[in-house]
RNA sequence: GGGCCGUUAGCUCAGUUGGCAGAGCACCUGACUUUUAAUCAGGGUGUCGCAGGUUCGAGACCUGCACGGCCUACCA
């Protein structure tokens, strides 16, 4: 760019190396604040640094609005005719954009407007690239994912976003970590891929020539720590599931998962409605927050659903009357549902909830012990090995929050439920699936009772930060990769 | 994976029945010392997503492809 040229013919570096303030944006109107509530003196020097946001030059004068991390702050430059020839043909090649620094004193405009008086400014790295529109903002979701500085620059609202994102987090680990629970970090890649029933992704360790896993939960390492002897202990980190991309998923996410040794699902129960009902005092100041245009409420305690009863409040069939697949299959059929053939007992049990229960599930509710057939993972109810004790939480018309249980430590059980997942699997030419053989050798030393939790964290932020596609709360979603 | 919709200037978008490619912002030139979507006068900066086809003539019509969105499917 030319510009670039002249203003290194001028003399001037376009990107100088350092540049040291003496206050932020933010600083600097508070700064103005004291100086009119008279409690400090009368010169009122600073210097602040940020990017241009907007010029408006009036001749012999101009203003411009610089923008940091902290907040804005309007700049006027004055007598401009007068500048130093360099200074001047530096202002004159000033764009939208441009990083620079100035010096000056703050004071108020007769407009009320907090502003720098300009003494000096300096240019800290020049621009190229002209910015998306002032007024329209960047609206094309492509561009905003793609180039997200893009669109944090352009739109103010998404770095509240992640802000938000960045607050319920510390929140949530503030929870934990007072009650004692230990933060852990276990291996992403894995030999195996187990604790869920996603495909994984496959890579490969050269030096070892062994194919590895990226892991799709967290769950059978943080229950090793629980045979070693760790009693409270969480990791909130990445997962990685090669699966379909929607507004609900993308192929990496960030969930927590907790396990507490001589803790059941009804503990877990307490323990989270408490855990979110503090997270959004925190972060939100209230228990109330606003979704997709229903206003939700965390304050404990929320309702107990009986997934059976729930199922069949909400679509009619009660699926316990129908043993096998094929009769469920039937049935559901007659309501005018289409049913995928290939599909077990658990996975139309599935499909029931999705359609017909968790679209009516609004405000925060734990939908309460499944049928054995989806949750390989889960200890059976006392006296009935056909369910399990589960629980899994939804809101806001069909957002899952949290999946848990109480966990199955009968390491001969374990390995039956394994076995009956791998006979259904077979036939669906799935390579990936296989058995975590050492974590069944874990249970074999005695893993004590324990409740287990699992909150996927984006869409925790989704309801928190009224966005309905977790695009929204993850700062670089997988997109395509763009063809030249 | 399937269906529908979209893709035009750096950005936000118009573009009529198939007949010279448009507006606002940004950018460039000039005027202006309290503006804040500054204003005023002038300037269009383009591979109309890509590749074919129909046509005297295609941004528009047809086919394929790419990317995106929504729905659906998949998904602990």
């Amino acid at each position: 760019m030319e510009k670039l040229a002249r203003i290194r013919a001028g003399g001037t570096d376009p990107y100088p190396r350092v540049y040291h303030r003496t206050h932020t944006t933010r600083q600097a109107v508070e700064l103005l604040g004291k100086k009119e509530t008279g409690s400090s003196s009368e010169e009122m020097p600073v210097i602040v640094a940020g990017r241009i946001m907007a010029i408006r030059r009036m001749g012999k004068s101009a203003f411009a609005d610089l923008r940091d991390g902290s907040g804005k702050i309007q700049l006027l430059f004055q007598d401009i005719k007068n500048f130093e020839k360099s200074q001047l043909a530096l202002f004159k090649d000033l764009d939208i954009g441009d990083i620079i620094g100035v010096e000056g004193d703050v004071l108020r405009t007769k407009s009320g407007e907090p502003t720098v008086r300009v003494n000096d400014f300096h240019l800290l790295a020049k621009s190229l690239q002209p910015l998306p529109e002032k007024w329209h903002g960047l609206s094309d979701v492509d561009v905003r994912y793609r180039q997200r500085y893009l669109d944090l620059i352009a739109n103010t609202e998404v770095k509240e976003t992640f802000l938000v994102r960045q607050k319920v987090i510390a929140a949530v680990r503030r929870f934990l970590d007072e009650r004692g629970f230990l933060e852990v970090e276990t291996p992403v890649l894995q030999p195996s891929a187990g604790g869920a029933l996603a495909r994984p992704f496959i890579t490969h360790h050269h030096a070892l020539d062994h194919d590895f896993y990226l892991r799709i939960a967290l769950e059978l390492h943080l229950k090793r720590l629980i045979v070693g002897g760790f009693d409270k202990v969480y990791e909130l980190g990445r997962i990685f599931r090669n699966e379909g991309v929607s507004t609900k998923h993308n192929p990496e996410f960030t969930m927590l998962e907790s396990y507490e040794a001589y803790a059941d699902y009804n503990d877990v129960m307490r323990m989270f409605e408490e855990m979110v009902y503090q997270v959004s005092q925190q972060v939100l100041g209230s228990s109330r927050v606003e979704f997709a245009g229903n206003i939700l409420d965390f304050e404990p305690p929320w309702p107990r659903l009986d997934l059976r009863r729930a199922v069949k409040q909400y679509s009619g069939i009660d699926f316990e009357q129908y043993a096998n697949a094929d009769a469920l299959r039937t049935r559901m059929r007659e309501t005018g549902m289409e049913v995928d053939p290939q599909k077990d007992r658990g996975r139309l049990i599935d499909e029931l909830i999705s359609t017909y229960v968790e679209p009516n599930i609004i405000q925060p509710t734990f939908l309460m012990d499944y049928p054995v057939e989806m949750s390989p993972l889960a200890k059976a109810k006392p006296g009935d090995s056909r369910y399990v004790e589960r629980f899994e939480v939804f809101a806001g018309g069909g957002i899952e929050l949290a999946n848990a249980f109480t966990e199955l430590n009968d390491p001969a059980e374990q390995r039956l439920r394994f076995q009956e997942q791998m006979k259904e699997r077979r036939g669906e030419d799935e390579e990936q699936w296989t058995i975590d053989r050492d974590y069944l050798l874990a249970l074999e030393y005695g893993m004590p009772p324990t409740g287990g939790l699992g909150v996927g964290i984006d869409r925790l932020v989704m309801l928190f930060t009224n966005k309905q596609s977790i695009r929204e709360v993850i700062l670089f979603p997988q997109l395509k990769e763009k063809n030249e």
